[in-house]
DNA sequence: TCCTTTATAGTCCAAAAAAGACGGTCTAAC
DNA sequence: GTTAGACCGTCTTTTTTGGACTATAAAGGA
């Protein structure tokens, strides 16, 4: 264990998804993320094998192999990653975002601001209703968290939807 | 020439720079990024090296190298690359955005909201007003593309002085 | 003139991430 | 039994990141 690797972004999702989860499979990461940070954080599946097989090397996460069958893994974190985790969890950031919109890109190298907003409208307003959707359904009992992080989401979708409407008339 | 390659926002960003441009040095590219684009889609100086000279490899560029001196290259859109940059311009992209805020990242695995807005409400108030700065001092002159994703981007800085600010009390 | 400093300009490499093709395995319904 | 479809995992190639490192030119001082 514990050649010493980077901690990533990549690195403290999988960290923080096994925390929450207690244990789980790269596929069941899977699924996490697609229900919730994909729409903030995208994130290749195959790195959900990958990663945790890193961590793992470096001693963060503690691996089970299933015997027979599919032979899966089911990862666990250990005291040295919860401490990894904890110690960047407490470390608040002033980096900023990271916005990379195609749309945004095009409409900056002159492309027709009205067809563009056409296109894009749509998508912001379906996206919008589904983090509301999400939000009305989402419990009392949800970490405060995840209600924070989709409420800024919802946010940022308004503003877009503002925006390219504006460009829309 | 034209071995054909994956055009990527990179490239695009590449061929439309240097579409305004006329022509350029990766040198200047990388000013003209560092003024403009890098605030809202980041990208690495290294690659304003390597990807000019994969474009010309595939005919989207030509290059020029001085004789003497530095050798720098200087590069040109040829008619090839101004096409894939015009039918790339023309077609309305329903892709959403990436988002991508470290700081949202740590709050949706449980980070303290207080700690983590402190740090950020002052990043995103200055950048907030280094843009409306920009703004102001942006003559009529400057291209339509230009200022709407200016305008963009203060819209969302906004929004995040909004968010995070809530957060502070 | 020569030297030093600072800005300018470019190269390189290892690690990480993206993109996406591909291949297995299980289950349940026919 | 077999087969469709869901479940699950691996692999390869290309791109991107991060950042160290080097070199050239220009300007100002000794």
């Amino acid at each position: 264990m514990s050649s010493e690797i980077r901690l990533t972004p990549t690195s403290f999702i999988v960290l923080g998804l096994l925390e929450a989860a207690g244990e789980a499979t790269p596929y069941e990461l899977k699924q996490v993320v697609a229900a919730s940070l994909a729409d903030f954080w995208s994130i290749q599946h195959a790195q959900l094998y990958s990663e945790p097989e890193r961590l793992a090397q470096a001693g963060y996460l503690s691996e089970r192999r299933e015997e027979g069958g599919r032979r899966r893994r089911h990862y666990k974190v250990t005291a040295a990653g919860r401490q990894a985790l904890r110690s960047w969890l407490e470390k608040p950031t002033a980096e900023l975002t990271e916005l990379r919109d195609p749309g945004l890109l095009k409409l900056f190298f002159g492309a027709n601001p009205k067809a563009l907003a056409g296109a894009q409208v749509p998508v912001h307003q379906r996206k919008l209703a589904g983090y509301e959707k999400l939000l009305a359904e989402m419990g009392a009992a949800a970490p405060a968290g995840m209600r924070l992080s989709l409420e800024s989401g919802i946010g940022h979708e308004r503003e877009w939807v503002r925006f390219w409407s504006q460009l829309v008339e």
